[in-house]
DNA sequence: ATACAGTCTGACACCGGTGTCATAATGTCG
DNA sequence: CGACATTATGACACCGGTGTCAGACTGTAT
């Protein structure tokens, strides 16, 4: 037996035609039970496999999903923020649940992703994974939509689309942050992430957490504000600069865990200690959480379970049905940094 | 136009034949320079994409890998070895690279994995991602073999096929880790792990551990062994265990971080402090490494360089020709667990 | 015996490309 | 002008399945 094995080599040796194997194999109700059992052992005997590209050419459709991450460039491109490689897990097993392979592509955000993953019928639908919104997202998002290409969101929001986003309460999130440093009288509060729309998450995380402190009388001056993206870096640069602007608080909100670590990193090279002098209250609760020192308070997203939406999602947009905007409830994990 | 278009589509609009637009839009020189623009500006606005099914059908192959990622089953299923993903995030970015798709799903150890990827021409290779060897791994590799399925392992070595291997020099890392505490003059040292030919990877870190002191007169003790698998929460019972049971040590080396993480955790909490009265050198450097504390040595694995040398010797075996076993160089990372 | 429903199977077109072969059109040279 | 190489194109089989349709066969009611 040269080469793989075809429905033809077990009709040849089942001695029914090649339609009954491809029926037998199927399970079809159409063939009788002899026959199928038949065909099944000797399929199993040469090790055959159904061809996907033959049978998706003839279907229609692939069995598989795209995730496209899309990640703001760092200087070293191997590191992934551990928060998407989460979700990438957690997607990873809720396609498998569901009988779907899942191809992943990265995306930089410069490049001109031509999202063809649909189109060339290499998936059935996309799942687009990234913070914020980059240059031409929203028109390209268009251009999906114009193709019917079938996709979901994680987070960043589709123009009129909101069903195609799956995100966790990005706002609700903030507030719990600002609950939880009013509940430790930490009122004096700095916000590192980016307090603009450039960065719709980031500033949901922001408005809540702004909207709850004005609640109670108390402003986020736009002084105690810094911009960053969701590096270790940037947001010990954005501390530094802070500090070097004698900027005065006793907390610290940080859009994400990254920013965070780096805060923390910043503050007590500057010899301001954490939890005593400054709170520090992360997001994302990425595993780093738990390990740096002092431990990281933060507002967990649940991973799993987002992971879980979009791939459900998704699936039932690809059935030709429709969806709800889902919004995922966030949580506070108190750790030593605010204690 | 309902429906995607197709190469008839754009064949009517360019008046030309079906054939010629295949060829030309694979720019093939038989094509007029005149009739090539022509047929790719149609192309472009009816935003034509090759079918990947039909065209892989046709060509015998997928211009997509495979990656399979076997998994100590942990009680969060959710949480991923960060090494492993590590790993995925340098394969993907090869993959795009080299021009290929990548697949990415997880096995359960237990599951019978089929590997049905390439035998259903889903994936031209596959690259599998594992620690040890699992029920059966050798026996299912054969079957790979048998089936001359093209496919590279990370870390497991494959009966008789070492250039199916790529893998860190963990002999070479037990040294560096061993080198190490000797110019620390520490010892009297532990070992944390797997130093059983189970789990050949953490084996074979032990060995180079082990010899490497041999040659300077000291003994790895059975009783300063303790086994554990690559999870924090195994190697915090393994150095529990060692501690209830009064073993003696001022060094400790850990087969993985993850595994180093847990023993630091351990001895923190029976008040042994690190790394005052015991030294702790880990194995990977995963993210979460800088991130403790006290940080922690370890043996980085190049990831980077691993993910790139899968993908390259893979796709140099399914071109057909050989590949010669592949041995990455080790890097010793001195943090403040061990000074 | 005839009609008819139910069960099972084979023939065949089809999915959308790619590769081969034949051939038309044009140019070149003796 | 005829022989021949060169260039560009179309016709067509093919990859390996899936879905439709027709029909053979069996059993049962009329």
């Amino acid at each position: 037996m040269k080469g793989k094995a075809t429905s033809f080599d077990i009709a040849h040796y089942a001695g029914v035609s090649q339609s009954t194997v491809s029926r037998a194999l199927r399970n079809s109700p159409l063939v009788n039970e002899e026959t199928r059992r038949r065909v099944h052992e000797i399929a199993k005997k040469l090790n055959y496999k159904v061809d996907k590209n033959a049978s998706n050419l003839r279907t229609q459709q692939s069995s598989t999903l795209a995730l496209l991450l899309f990640e703001d460039p760092t200087e070293d491109e191997s590191q992934i923020n551990p928060f998407f490689l989460s979700m990438l897990g957690s997607i990873t097993r809720a396609c498998a649940k569901e009988g779907y392979d899942l191809l992943v592509s990265f995306q930089s955000t410069s490049s001109d992703w031509h999202a063809d993953y649909e189109d060339s019928h290499r998936a059935d639908g996309l799942i687009l994974l990234g913070y914020g919104d980059y240059i031409d997202y929203q028109s390209k998002l268009q251009t999906l939509l114009d193709n019917h290409t079938k996709f979901v969101c994680w987070g960043a929001t589709v123009d009129n689309r909101p069903d195609l986003t799956v995100s966790c309460d990005n706002y609700g999130g903030g507030v719990l942050a600002a609950k939880h440093l009013i509940d430790m009288v930490r009122t004096d509060c700095a916000f590192i992430g980016d307090a603009s729309d450039h960065s719709p998450e980031f500033f949901a995380r922001f408005k809540g957490f702004r909207d709850t402190l004005k609640a109670k009388g108390i402003e986020v001056s736009d002084r105690k504000m810094a911009n960053a993206i969701s590096t270790e870096d940037s947001g010990y640069h954005a501390t530094r600069s802070l500090i070097a602007n004698n900027v005065k608080f006793n907390a610290l909100f940080a859009a994400s865990d990254l920013i965070a670590i780096g805060a923390i990193k910043a503050l007590q090279e500057a010899g301001v200690r954490v939890p005593h002098d400054v709170h520090v209250v992360g997001f994302d609760n990425i595993a780093a959480a738990g390990y740096v020192s002092p431990s990281l308070t933060t507002v967990q997203q649940n991973t799993t379970l987002a992971g879980q939406m979009l791939v459900d999602n998704l699936l039932t947009l690809i059935r030709g049905e429709a969806v709800t905007s889902t919004l995922l409830p966030p949580k506070l994990i108190i750790r030593q940094s605010s204690r």
